[in-house]
DNA sequence: AGGTAATCGAGACGGTACGTCCAGTCTTTGT
DNA sequence: ACAAAGACTGGACGTACCGTCTCGATTACCT
């Protein structure tokens, strides 16, 4: 009973060109202009050889933003006991992501390549978005007695806000942060500045 | 002062056909599989023809959308007077598009294509969202007496997770539905039958 | 009644260019290392419109020899009165095109392609050598009453034995090209010298 | 004296076997289709292996057919005194061969391997069609009184006439036959009943 | 009525990228 | 040390589209 593969084993170092090529050039051209001839060379690779690591173009995207080479989405929401300001900067340091041009090409070809593949959708869900939406439910109920589903939907209410405001191209300012806190927080009728913390 | 052109009238039944064909085939094969040659033979018009219209396959696409031809995004928030309501009416009409399969995938292909080009983005923006939006947030401002951004904050958190929740493919349940509903009315801290109406 | 042919005019400078790198690229490196792309890039044409043209790589050698891009075979055979002249000169002139290290190498090309392909060896057995076959029966019936077959026989005993030399590499010397004139004219028995003339 | 090496030995069955395997790639797809890969699977070998053995395609081809796996032009001219029937006999030898359609397509196959190879060329005629060159001139030497090189122009014209048809896809019927030999013995002017046997 | 000009379907053009296949080399494990 | 297995770089394959450029054939306006 043995399990030996057999043959040349797979070159990480290969794959890791790969995806920091496909990174390289997500960022410069964004995803439909991907082109996997200028990848598998940048990468020194042949085609074969990205074809062999990844299937098709979305399953490649998706691994690169899924290992981390570009979706650095902090999936831990800071607790200091006072829920605004948590909420808050969290919210900020996820913007100041948004913020850097590279980082935001990134994530919207994540979502042009969520948006055409099933896949790569749940793939993107299960690994990158639902970590945090797990953090945030959890500070949220930390917070406030609510149930499961009331914190999911806040959490994907701040979430999705942010990705709708980086995919129309409007800028996250300081004051939409403040709204969009105090929204989830104290929903519209709330004052925004009496709201208890935890 | 006449601007009549010389030469043979540009067909608007050859436009609507080809606008007619992209939907066709953005429901079908979604936005980067577009051909412009197959949406040319299945509209019985010469490729040329569709350049005239339309430069590029992003403005093909983002005239698609704009005109109807796929977004059918209600822009008119109910009022009956009970906030709560008209709020949940509204996204569980929603949600209703969202649940055919081809709507989805036409506001899918729209993502897609505002995710790949800043133009399309704001053109969707401009002209398919901010309308939905600012008839949301009029709406809310009738309840209760926020300002401005935080109506808006309010409002985009609503399509921001509808439309997240369509990228990522999870179903917008009633339960979420009633969940985000409450969240935005009266935040976590809310119970959610309590709020008073408008 | 209208043949009228819609669409632009498909391009005959295009097609000789491609002929031409063609027969560029066979002299240089013989038919197996033919690159489609390399010919295109040469030709400055398409790949596509190389396909549309010749569907293969034989097509597109048979085509080359065929429209005499390479293959001048002379299928005019001098007639002097006198048989032997005649025909040595025939031979002494094909050889000397075989001399040609360019010209070889096209034939030999041509060799191969027809090897490979029952429709190219067609072709090229009816549009080239047949031509230079008919040519010398002829003249043979004219200088012996000899029946049809019988010369069809000698001509490709001729045409085959020179093809042959060519396919391993053999030079046709002057004393072979006497010794297949005379085995020709006059059988193994005959002694060469003594032979009439028509 | 020991010539022993160090390791494994070098296995002769593979060796047999990628024999076989190339043989039958070459009567199934001819030359230029031939893939090491397939080769390679086929004999159950790596592909490493075959080319430990053979260091370039026309090597393994030129191998093939040298070693008698799929050339059986056979080099023993028959002698009974009748020089006319023991040609005869050669000739209908050999178009039998040809008739059989794999061997055809083997024959072909090498003829390709020579056109595109000097060195394929060479050693295809030093050890396949010399030998048969020889025999049959000695076979007419014996039977009259030719020089040398009247007697390989004869033998030449009698091979290259076969592998011509052969090429150019013309059965080499029983006529054919007869006109050939008839006209390599008397020359055109015979009547080629009346030429005296050895 | 007869030019003149823009548009139409059609489709060929030079290109770019696709995803597959193969050549020839290298690496790993098994014998 | 050789063998099988198979991953590696590199490059050609034949196809599909892109966006541009002719074509002949319609329309429409403008003398």
């Amino acid at each position: 009973m043995s399990d030996s593969r057999r043959g040349r084993t797979r070159s990480e170092t290969t794959r890791r060109a790969i995806l920091e090529a496909t990174r390289d050039e997500l960022a410069a051209n964004g995803y439909d202009k991907l082109s996997i001839d200028r990848i598998a060379a940048a990468a020194g690779a042949g085609k074969q050889t990205v074809y062999r690591w990844y299937p098709s173009k979305s399953a490649l995207v998706a691994e690169c933003v899924l290992d981390g080479y570009g979706f650095p989405l902090t999936n831990s929401v800071p607790d200091t006991g006072v829920i605004r300001r948590d909420l808050r900067d969290w919210l900020g340091t996820f913007a100041d992501l948004l913020a850097h041009p590279q980082t935001a090409a990134l994530i919207r070809a994540s979502t042009a390549a969520a948006a055409e593949s099933d896949d790569v959708a749940v793939r993107f869900y299960k690994h990158v978005t639902a970590a945090a939406e797990d953090a945030l439910a959890e500070r949220l109920r930390a917070a406030a007695p609510v149930d499961d589903t009331r914190a999911v939907a806040a959490a994907e209410a701040l979430i999705g806000a942010m990705l709708y405001r980086l995919l129309v191209r409007q800028p996250a300012t300081p004051q939409f942060l403040d709204s969009l806190t105090d929204t989830v927080l104290s929903g519209i009728q709330g004052t925004g500045g009496t709201v208890p913390t935890s």
